[in-house]
DNA sequence: ATCAAAATTAGCGGTCAAGCTAATTAAGAA
DNA sequence: TTCTTAATTAGCTTGACCGCTAATTTTGAT
């Protein structure tokens, strides 16, 4: 959804995860260690990950492959996009909209 | 920057702001009437945006008039897009880089 | 069964976001 | 000046987020 995608996004060390990612899924331990943070919290920062769906874990033995979900990345541009396009949604009237 | 914009988004009513401005300028007044929300919370997302650098303010005679900052956006989808892009920013060690 | 390594969960303290009502500023009209 | 409307700021409460250390789970090896 999108709350979780852009709030996912709001921090830098989760935008750093998905940047590290780009290039090829990777464990738990190598997110940790490319980070100053401490393991537990950069663990943390993957579960926000993966409750946005942003990205998939999948259990290698005794690691946990990480993997970048690049879909739900190309609907969060996609939808900012939509934000600023020029087709025309007329409706004005938020009320009783917002979740 | 980065951070603020994309916690912006991560609110659904101020998402739906930039939507409205999307199809010209609003005053506070109208786009307070537009939510379910009091006056106040929808002036204070207002000025998460402003913040952001997503909406410029100009008074206008006794109302404030808003409008949407269309690049700001087009800067946000296209890092989003970076972050899946095939390019290779080839880095892979990020301590001390969060900020 | 035991041990070590990988990773998450629990728990704590501090800070920040979100909502409201009430009070205050700013501008224009009478 | 005084009054009304527009909008923000102030003050408060609640709940979420962020970081840490310590404890627990899970897996695989001995």
């Amino acid at each position: 959804m999108a709350n979780s995608v852009f709030s996912a996004l709001g921090h830098p060390l989760r935008r750093q995860v998905m940047a590290l990612l780009r290039k090829g899924p990777k464990t738990s331990g190598e997110l940790a260690e490319a980070f100053d943070a401490s393991w537990p919290t950069v663990s943390r920062h993957l579960n926000v990950l993966k409750e946005a769906d942003m990205i998939t874990a999948e259990r290698q033995g005794t690691s946990i492959l990480y993997r970048a979900n690049t879909s739900v990345l190309e609907d969060a541009a996609a939808s900012i996009l939509a934000l600023i396009g020029q087709d025309n949604g007329d409706d004005d009237d938020y009320k009783e909209a917002a979740e």
